[in-house]
DNA sequence: GTCTATAAAGTGATAGAC
DNA sequence: GTCTATCACTTTATAGAC
């Protein structure tokens, strides 16, 4: 709905419409629209968290991983491009609004959550260790990642993206060494 | 206006009594608020290019003009956070406007644009070449310097963004090579 | 509980006096 | 040219019949 019209095209008689309401029933199921945005901003957000997470995949080298796992995301974009819209709208309209600045700020810490553990868990499985602290690497990964979902939903150019992705798997991958090489595993 | 209001906020009636006018004076000095909007969106997205390519400070070597370029931008971005955020929200405005999604996508090829000229001077006046091609480092150049915005913009945490900056800084300097090491100057 | 009808407030835009 | 007054429309929200 919201990844149609935008938030502000939602308004309650096209929300009732579409679902073939008469307009009273919105506000029979709801209080007012502005407090239906505002829970539905928390509720998108807590979703995008649970998609990103399920999106891993820690079974390749750290250069595979980290493109496996942009390509997961993007793969959902490209599934839903209105619906990161939407999402990216909403993170906005949080700001605008000061008791739901916490929502941004929690958008900001869940991605950088999901990205650290990528990272984590693709360097258990790999056996290297970063010559840069994790969070620095994590919040490169946000960046890139939030960049190919702002360019790509610009101009729709696949390839760029693809580039983009591979460029940050490239950039993430060379600042990985091996751990054996600095401390063998014992036996 | 914009800036403090929000596009959707910006409306005639709030214009004209911030200005001093009557409701009237809007319509007799533009057209319509719509068509208003829209050229403001290109006028802001040209300046903001402007700025951007100021800020240039090729002197240093490839680390230190890219935390300058990026610092220059953090201070502007410190100095006026409500431009960028309703820069961000014009970008955005604009994808849901079909006629105004070329002013996002010019958007996207000023940044392209910028960080291309800045990581080629700086390249210039350092001796060095870069061991990927410099499409893929300008554009992780703006996706870091994008999700700083963004990040900052939601956290107002200026340790975090100096810490994205060197990390920044320090991950696109560690991928230039001295020329002299390849192909050293003739004389 | 469900809907029609309407209120109350806000919007962009204009007519028309000065 | 400038401004007051108002139109035409849209929005959220509610009162009240069924």
């Amino acid at each position: 709905m919201i990844d149609r019209a935008g938030v502000h095209g939602a308004t309650t008689r096209l929300i009732t419409a579409e679902a073939g309401m008469p307009l009273a029933s919105f506000h029979y199921a709801f209080r007012s629209r502005d407090e239906t945005v505002r829970e539905l901003v928390g509720f998108v957000v807590a979703d995008e968290q649970r998609i990103s997470l399920e999106a891993l995949d820690p079974t390749a080298d750290i250069r595979s991983a980290v493109r496996a796992g942009m390509q997961a995301y993007f793969e959902m974009l490209r599934a839903h491009p209105s619906r990161e819209q939407a999402l990216h709208e909403l993170v906005q309209y949080s700001l605008r609004i000061p008791e739901l600045q916490h929502r941004a700020r929690a958008q900001s810490a869940s991605y950088f959550h999901t990205a650290r553990v990528l990272l984590e868990r693709a360097a258990e499985n790999t056996e290297v260790e970063w010559s840069l602290p994790i969070e620095q690497l994590a919040r490169i990964l946000i960046a890139v990642t939030d960049w190919l979902t702002v360019a790509w939903l610009a101009d729709r150019d696949d390839e760029a993206a693809h580039t983009l992705i591979e460029c940050a798997a490239d950039t993430i991958g060379a600042l990985a060494m091996s751990r054996r090489a600095l401390a063998p595993r014992s036996s």
